[in-house]
DNA sequence: ATACGGTCCGTACCATAGTACGGAGTCAAC
DNA sequence: GTTGACTCCGTACTATGGTACGGACCGTAT
């Protein structure tokens, strides 16, 4: 049950670093010193490795680490409704997110299908500056 | 035609912070110092306005200021070949996020959902990580 | 003549999310 | 009894895209 640290980090994809980084966050529960392992060292559990999961899906939706934060603390309050109103808000953002990601990509194949035919003249692509030169 | 830097920030609905900003970035034209305005001031003109609004919407179908850069100066070079594979590759780019963003929205909505129904238990937007608890 | 608004330039600072480094300790094997 | 692998901890550094600050200067209005 109990793993070191670099354990914890292969089993959820991340490196060490970024164990400890999310350590100081506050993001992984304070690793506890261990009781049966060498002095000085803390272990981790799979609670810990499910927090893990969970931090790098969260940060997946869009989540920032402070938010996920939130998110954990709410957790240990039980405020469901928060929690919610969070993910509501998120989902929002995603959809303009998709929105904004899909006009772009719709104007960037525009100006380079502009591009590919006819070799004449400024690229499409850049060329919108410069269309009022002298 | 001439104007000043916060009139050319204005006219491109940036700061003047972020104008010089670009300019040490070399994405905006190097100012030329102006004739008939104060000494020791630099004008700018359509041209420059015009290319800090390629500058932003390039930005907003996801390149980065360096790529950017990299279009400007392939623009130069008349490289239509090579500014086409950067719209391509780019528009892979965005529709992988895209995808990556309804796959997150996806889980969210079902999460949200499962929250909302049944007040018993730990909230599923967090509790992934609870399952496992002793 | 001096205060005000604008500019120039360099440098420093911000947030975000890590990544790397150096020194010290500890354990196990050889 | 030293080497190697691993850990801990603090601090520093990276990249990205800005944002802010301070001193100097310039021209105009009062």
């Amino acid at each position: 049950m109990a793993m070191t640290i670099s354990e914890l980090a292969k089993s959820s994809g991340v490196g060490v670093e970024t164990v400890r980084f999310y350590q100081r966050k506050g993001l992984i529960a304070d690793p506890r010193p261990s009781r049966s392992g060498r002095a000085g060292q803390k272990h981790y559990d799979v609670e810990d490795s499910l927090r893990l999961r969970f931090v790098r899906s969260a940060q997946a939706a869009g989540f920032t680490l402070a938010e996920i934060g939130e998110l954990l603390a709410l957790d240990a309050g039980h405020d469901r409704n928060r929690a919610r109103e969070m993910a509501r808000v998120r989902i929002e953002a995603i959809d303009k997110e998709i929105q904004r990601l899909e006009t772009a990509r719709q104007s960037l194949r525009k100006l380079a299908q502009e591009c590919a035919m006819g070799e004449a003249g400024p690229c499409p692509i850049i060329a919108s500056f410069e269309s009022s030169e002298p």
